[in-house]
Order: C-alpha cells, then structure tokens, then sequence
DNA sequence: GGAATGATGTACT
DNA sequence: GTACATCATTCCG
C-alpha cells in the first residue's frame, strides 16, 4: 500500500456538486487536474485526470443521451456528481462524471489518468501492461482503478469511487482543446480537453505546444 | 511504423 | 443487420 494517500494529497479538495452544472464543458476542463480515486477491497488506486470529453443534451449527435433516457444511460439523466459508466462495444467500461442537473443528459467522459497511487494494484489489473498504458484511454482507466458497472450511479463525493478537485485550477494556456476522438458524429466540435504536454493522453495531437 | 481485425452488449434501422 | 464515446493483436511494408 501506498503511503501517501491519493485522498489525503495537499493539492486537491472536495467536489462541490454544483461547481458542476453551470457548464458541461466548463466541468470538463476544470476537471483536468483532478484525482479520481477508488477504494476497494483489494487496496486504493488513484490517477489524476488529464484528459476528458464533454458530451452533452442539445445539438450534440455523439451523445448517449441525444435519444433520451434508456436502460443503459439512466444515470447520465440522474443527478449531478454521480457516476456513468456504461459498456462500451459490449466489452469495455467507460467512466462518466454527471453534470447537468436531473433530467437533462450531460456527462464529461474521463479519458486517460496519469497513475499517482496503487502503481502495483494497478498493474496488476492490468496485467502486462507497461506502466505508461495503465491510464491510457477510457477503457483501460476503469481496469486498472477497477471500475466497473456496479458503480454506474455511484456519488463521487462519498462513495467509494470519488473525485477530488485541484485546489490550483489548470491554467487556460495548460489545457489543449480539440475535437474529441473516437466518434463519427459531431467529430469536428471542440469538445475535447488534455492537460498540455501530459505523456500520459490517450492518444491524438493534444500533447502539441 | 501503420492498417486491419476480432471481441461483443446496447440501441437503432 | 448495423453502428458504436475501445483495445490488443496480427499482418504488412
């Protein structure tokens, strides 16, 4: 176990679950520089955030929740705070952050981590993976913090998975903002935020100066 | 190095 | 049947 708690870091506070809702994308670059933070059975794993998408109720085709509430996207029309995280090409998990308030369908999607606690935890969920990839990408973060489905709706202020924020917002020279990846629709919306010159992105020309 | 591919739940046409 | 907010592996140059 890791001495210095990811819970206990000097650098960050509490979420304030209405610091979130004035602005989905707003909530998806303060976001940068947070420390997600699961506490299970097997021992604590901790990243900071370094790269987040914004996905939103209106005029947004890539969002899950441009056809309304289902089965599967719930909680991204419950209540601020909480988690999403729902299964992604019937195989892989993807971890939201709730922001509009209930009813409305707005979730900044967590990308990629840069690991800060539970370095052996989480190379062991992740098995062979080298230790720049264990944060690499949506589905690879929920492995290693070993995230999964039963926390779809989870409150990240008290929970076991939870979100602290930076004390020290990034700055706005600090945050790249660019088209989110991975989607067909609306790829062209700048809507995609990453900590300038991280390492540890999941992937596209964000790290550029 | 890059491109193609298979795995497969959910929601749509 | 097809598309999808992905990833690891395989094949090719």
């Amino acid at each position: 176990m890791d001495v210095r708690r990811a819970d206990r870091r000097d650098d960050v506070r509490a979420l304030r679950v209405s610091e979130l809702a004035a602005s989905t994308e707003a909530a998806a670059r303060s976001l940068i520089g947070a420390v997600l933070v699961h506490q299970s059975v097997d021992g604590l794993a901790a990243g900071r955030v370094v790269e987040t998408e914004a996905y939103l109720a209106t005029d947004d085709p890539a969002s899950h929740s441009r056809r309304g509430p289902t089965a599967r996207n719930a909680s991204m029309f419950g209540a601020p705070g909480r988690a999403y995280v729902y299964l992604c090409y019937g195989i892989h998990r993807c971890f939201n952050v709730v922001t509009a308030r209930e009813g409305v369908g707005e979730a900044v999607l967590v990308r990629a981590l840069e690991p800060l606690d539970g370095l052996d935890l989480m190379r062991a969920r992740r098995r062979g993976a080298p230790d720049r990839d264990l944060c690499r990408g949506p589905g690879n973060l929920c492995v290693a913090l070993g995230i999964d489905l039963a926390h779809d709706g989870f409150d990240l202020t008290t929970g076991a998975v939870r979100l602290w924020m930076p004390r020290s917002p990034a700055r706005d020279e600090d945050v790249v903002v660019g088209p989110r990846v991975g989607i067909t629709r609306a790829a062209d919306r700048p809507l995609r935020f990453v900590l300038r010159g991280s390492p540890w992105i999941s992937r596209g020309p964000s790290t550029a100066r």
